[in-house]
DNA sequence: TCTTAAACGAGACGGTACGTCTAGTCTTCTA
DNA sequence: TAGAAGACTAGACGTACCGTCTCGTTTAAGA
């Protein structure tokens, strides 16, 4: 009838939440397994015990059914203990980040999906909205505030900041140039912080100047 | 013959300049033009005037293929004025990097080579060695030469650094969600030299202590 | 329940006549109006506004539906004016074939289930059955008359003859290579008793003789 | 170069005459053993051991493997003996239509083509052209040369008369109904050039009256 | 000048995955 | 219990690109 539709009454069988978590798994699996050429939307449904046309039907490309699967997995936590300082704050995100790239399988999805970004816009979309931005928006106010309480310099470009904060810890996982070790986010947030500048040096007292090559 | 071959000597028809350069413009206007999709070896023969065989012989995937085209175009400048300040100096090079993304077809080349990096080990590996590390090592060398003289603090984590002051370009390259802005290099190598932390609230004096919040 | 099963009362909604007419309504027109290619399964369901379940429980398969639609449109006359001559007798019949092909969507539907017989022998057996066989009787019955009166030679193979008359109609439909005329029946039931021979070759009177070549 | 190929000098890898006879040989075992639904583009190439862009590069469709698989195979003889009445050479003709149906793959894949010409136009009219046509054309002219020469009355439809000897050889092998028997082909041309009249009745001398029933 | 051998263009080939379609079946709710 | 809606499995469709192959055709060095 009319008004079940307009009430949002389900008609027809429903969705098999069988299938919808089979084909993740099997995008993820395949993912791990075999590397990204592994990951085909034959193979996943293949592997899902589910057919070709359930896939398409629910996931527009095989990017979006990574883009879920990952989403599906990494639940890492944006929560901040309150009474945590600044540093141990941006530790913890750092830190989380870290962890969860380098332990579990949404090191790879993610790595897959920075790739897939480049050829379809709508998942660089989603990637920035859905996950980039949350993350970035709880980093960026904690520095913000310590700007307000003057903890920080004013002239902070907070969005730059945030990058020196997360980019190493993407471009690790992305290029493997260095490892995604325990230290790093502690190292990372430490060094930005407090700088690289010599402010004691040789014992001179006073905060350093700016000492020209 | 058998002389000629132990000998180096060229037999045969030498190879065609004409086809190689052909293929690597191909490869980096289709890029350009159509997005990583439109980049197939097919469609590379094709805009070239060359046969696939011709592509296959000299480059073993489409990957190789954008890597010779890549390095082929993107020529910046690891030369650092002697002169420069540590702060110049980085400022140069990270300045150099952002620009060349920003504004020629290395930006996209270099996001497609990131991308299919993450299929082929092979071409991770000459990314990493052959543009990555020369990189990195010049301003790894820049930042060890400041600690020696104690500009730097002594317990500076160089390849921590290294990747605050590129990592971001690279991110923002992958991601766009900030742009890569005529600032950015100068940001980024300003707030890692001195840090964000205030040392003089409110003219108390003194170097500030870590604030709880 | 076992009781009112048992003597055959009908129990539950009955089963839709409106259903059942606008599956064999949409099979025709799907026919007529997009060849044989339109007519899926799918196709019937959605013009008929019927589920595809509801198809698939009554019909088997899409070539049981064309039998039955053909068979709730063709109804041609097997009827024959006891009064008249063999010949008139024989010509009604296969004129009334012919014209049920040629102008009625019985045509489109005879040709498709021909083609429909040669994937599935059920089909091909109905056909035989339901159709040819009890317009093929009476026109045997008609010829078997005549050569018991003696009208028609002794020998005549009847099934051979009766292929004679009706087989040139069928061939029309499915090639086409010639037009299904209005005096195509008549003609083929003239030839057939008179035969082609000459037998008055130049006033000689008597019967002809086999003029061999 | 231009002249090249003007002149119709072959460039590239010429065509794999392997591959167009296994196509067409695996286009016939499958209908054979497996009847029509079993002949899919698929499971040609699967058999033939051929990708399936070769079979489509070359036939636009399934209906088109078939077709020259037919004609690949049919080579009836359309020659009859100078020396042999009329009614020997139409009994050659049909003859040999009856026994390539009956006892060679061309019966299945013809019936196949007729089904085929159902759904295909160009099918139907490739039919027509390259094997009915020929055929009757040569029918046709030895019936018209009967009427030239009076063995045959005057007002004889040379068409029909075609249609009413090759036609029932189609329509059995169509529906099977009855057999395509070693006798069929005698029986069709003796009853229609003789007709089915009886002209001697009881031995009442003269031509018989048209008896009314 | 003539041979020779590698590089070249064209393009057919066997594969594989694509994304779509239809066949049938199954599950849920409604009439 | 029939029917509508619609999700499901299975598998063929026709296309595109892959990477390989087989031709005939340059092109220059060496004989």
């Amino acid at each position: 009838m009319d008004e079940a539709v307009r009430a949002g009454v389900a008609r027809g069988r429903p969705r098999s939440e069988r299938a919808r978590t089979a084909v993740l798994d099997a995008a993820a699996d395949l993912l791990v397994t075999g590397g990204t050429d592994a990951v085909t939307m034959e193979a996943i449904a293949a592997r899902a015990q589910v057919s070709k046309a359930t896939v398409y039907k629910w996931w527009p490309s095989r990017a979006h059914v990574m883009l879920e699967s990952f989403f599906s997995r990494a639940k890492d936590t944006l929560d901040v203990a309150p009474e945590a300082s600044l540093e141990e704050a941006l530790t913890t995100l750092v830190g989380a980040l870290t962890r969860i790239f380098r332990d579990t399988e949404s090191g790879p999805l993610m790595a897959d999906l920075v790739a897939l970004a480049q050829a379809d816009r709508a998942i660089r979309t989603a990637l920035d909205e859905q996950w980039l931005r949350p993350r970035r928006r709880v980093a960026s106010q904690l520095l913000r505030d310590g700007v307000d309480r003057a903890e920080l310099v004013s002239d902070t470009d907070v969005a730059a900041a945030v990058d020196q904060l997360f980019a190493p810890v993407y471009h690790r996982l992305l290029l493997g140039h260095e490892p995604l070790s325990d230290e790093l986010a502690a190292t990372l947030v430490r060094q930005l912080l407090a700088g690289l500048r010599n402010r004691d040096p040789q014992r001179t007292g006073a905060c350093p100047p700016r000492t020209a090559r």
